[in-house]
RNA sequence: GGCUCCAUGGUCAAGCGGUUAAGACAUCGCCCUUUCACGGCGGUAACACGGGUUCGAUUCCCGUUGGAGUCACCA
């Protein structure tokens, strides 16, 4: 039979890396046997819809490469893809009356106030409390009358109170528990609208979805999905519960705040391609020791049987070294193009661009990167006198006061100022002076960017600022070695 | 707190009864260098604890501890 995986997020905000990475699992599970993979959208909360959230998902799963087979915006026979929709065809509404019919549901009258009584204790600031199945002995008469009467209902699940329920996952295998554990949840609302819960169970049914694919979160409600299938007298799916994606505390991601949405890290100058692959590797490791993956790649060695039962953690810094290693295996224009934003907001001199592309392009991991890369050749930064001073290659204020002002005439009678030219005069006097390389390129190139670290060589710093400037640095240096 | 899940370096993670316990990020050191950075090489660093089972446990079982998730007319 042909694997049907589903993604099926609720409108609520932006899609966070763990989110993203159950699109990604559920997308590669149904690609990897040529399955299919269908979007849902699961909107039944109508207070905390978010409006654009929709269009938050298709953005972020269009960027990602993650394409669905089936959605709203791709009729594959099995519509109305989103809850709403299908909410207006009764379907919800049908089968839990069918439910009712068989005694494996009831209706509850009960207000918020007898159940607030039922409040059994408060752990951690939450209520705890469980159903008392008050409206499961109700008369049939009664519960006539308060239909007629128009009086405001829920219906219920009706879990047996002895026993226990098993469900098997395919990585954390059977989970048993208690009947009695098991609350009366919710499936209709008093709005009409059904609950995730049970919307979840009506649609992954009709729709033939083979694998459900979800977050780990759910492993404790799925005992009361089973039961509902059971209840329904339905083939329960194919179970594969996803590890949990923590924050550096090791606590589940927020939906909101934070910055680690897929949004966000675009905007953070992370490349789409990095995110996918980094997030692929949160939870599931190949075979073979690889760790930079296209998108086929992944497609064709993802085995979920590998994918891994611990929380993990979203580690930035290592996203960041990747997001590097992509940079670094982009071609030139297509890196220069992503580049020279940040490179023309902060350079603003007509420097040659290009070249300075290409001296960032192995040093950056985030394209934000760039700025603080480079912005000494837009203007000399202080900096302080200490920085001359580098024990290894005995170069200290003084003496590089002494290379200085031994080198400015000969760099103000200098007429190529290309990197070349410069290199061979520069390594002409290092060969009088019987010194090392370092000895004189450290002082100048500390002169003339006045900073620690450099995308670049003294003499290509120097062909980039162009004579005039360079030699104004240099005085300054002087200037600041002499006082 | 009840229930459920999890447990290999700081982080990700291989391992599926016998290994010098991989690899990557981070960190540190060395080398290279227009002596920073980039790159190359190397080092430090882990099987939570206690019982079993076994000739032999990181690996299997039980317990302890620790962590996480969940306990809504949210998904």
């Amino acid at each position: 039979m042909k694997i049907r995986t589903r993604y099926a997020p609720s409108p609520t905000g932006k899609m966070h890396v763990g989110n993203l990475r159950s699109a990604l699992y559920e997308f590669l599970i149904a690609k990897h046997e040529g399955g299919d993979f269908m979007l849902r959208i699961e909107d039944t909360d109508q207070e905390r819809f978010v409006e654009g959230a929709t269009e938050i998902i298709y953005r972020t799963l269009e960027k990602a490469g993650i394409t669905h087979d089936e959605g709203p915006d791709k009729d594959g026979g099995y519509g109305p893809y989103v809850q709403s929709e299908r909410i207006k065809t009764g379907i919800y509404m049908k089968y839990a009356k069918e439910l009712i019919e068989k005694g494996e549901a009831y209706y509850c009258f009960c207000d918020k106030e007898r159940l607030a009584s039922l409040k059994a204790e408060v752990v951690e600031g939450k209520e705890i409390t469980i159903y008392d199945k008050h409206c499961l002995s109700l008369p049939k008469e009664e519960i006539e009358a308060n239909l007629a009467a128009g009086k405001s209902f829920v219906i219920r699940q009706n879990n047996p109170s002895e026993g226990t329920t098993t469900f098997h996952d395919e990585l954390y295998g059977d989970i048993t528990v208690e009947n009695a554990e098991m609350d009366d949840m919710i499936l209709i609302k008093s709005d009409g609208y059904p609950t995730y819960n049970f919307a979840n169970v009506v649609d992954d049914h009709t729709m033939d979805i083979t694998h459900v694919v979800r977050g780990n979160e759910y492993l404790s409600s799925s005992p009361k999905y089973t039961r509902l299938y059971e209840a329904f007298g339905w083939e329960p799916p194919k179970y594969v519960h996803l590890p949990l994606v923590t924050d550096e505390n090791h606590k589940k991601l927020a939906k909101r705040g934070g910055s680690s949405s897929f949004e966000d890290l675009i905007e953070q100058g992370f490349l789409p391609e990095a995110i996918v692959n980094f997030i692929a590797l949160l939870g599931w490791s190949p075979e073979e020791n690889q760790e930079i993956f296209t998108l086929d790649e992944l497609i064709r060695q993802f085995d979920y049987h590998r994918i891994s039962k611990s929380p993990t953690v979203f580690d930035i810094v290592k996203l960041r070294w990747m997001n590097g290693e992509y940079i670094k295996a982009m071609d030139f224009d297509a890196f220069y193009e992503m580049a020279e934003p940040y490179l023309k907001k902060a350079l603003t001199r007509g420097q040659d661009l290009k070249k300075i592309a290409a001296m960032v392009k192995t040093r950056i991991e985030v394209f934000p990167d760039i700025a603080e890369m480079v912005d000494f050749f837009e203007e000399l930064p202080e900096y302080d006198v200490s920085m001359y001073t580098h024990k290894k290659m005995k170069t200290n204020t003084q003496s590089s006061l002494e290379v200085l002002t031994e080198l400015l005439p000969r760099l103000e009678a200098q007429e190529d100022y290309g990197n070349d030219g410069l290199y061979q005069m520069l390594s002409k006097y290092v060969e009088e002076k019987g010194v090392k390389n370092g000895y004189v390129m450290w002082p100048i190139r500390t002169a003339v960017s006045g900073k620690q670290t450099t995308p670049a060589g003294a003499t290509e710093i120097m062909e980039v600022l162009g004579k005039e400037e360079s030699l104004r640095r240099i005085r300054k240096g002087i200037e600041k070695l002499q006082s």
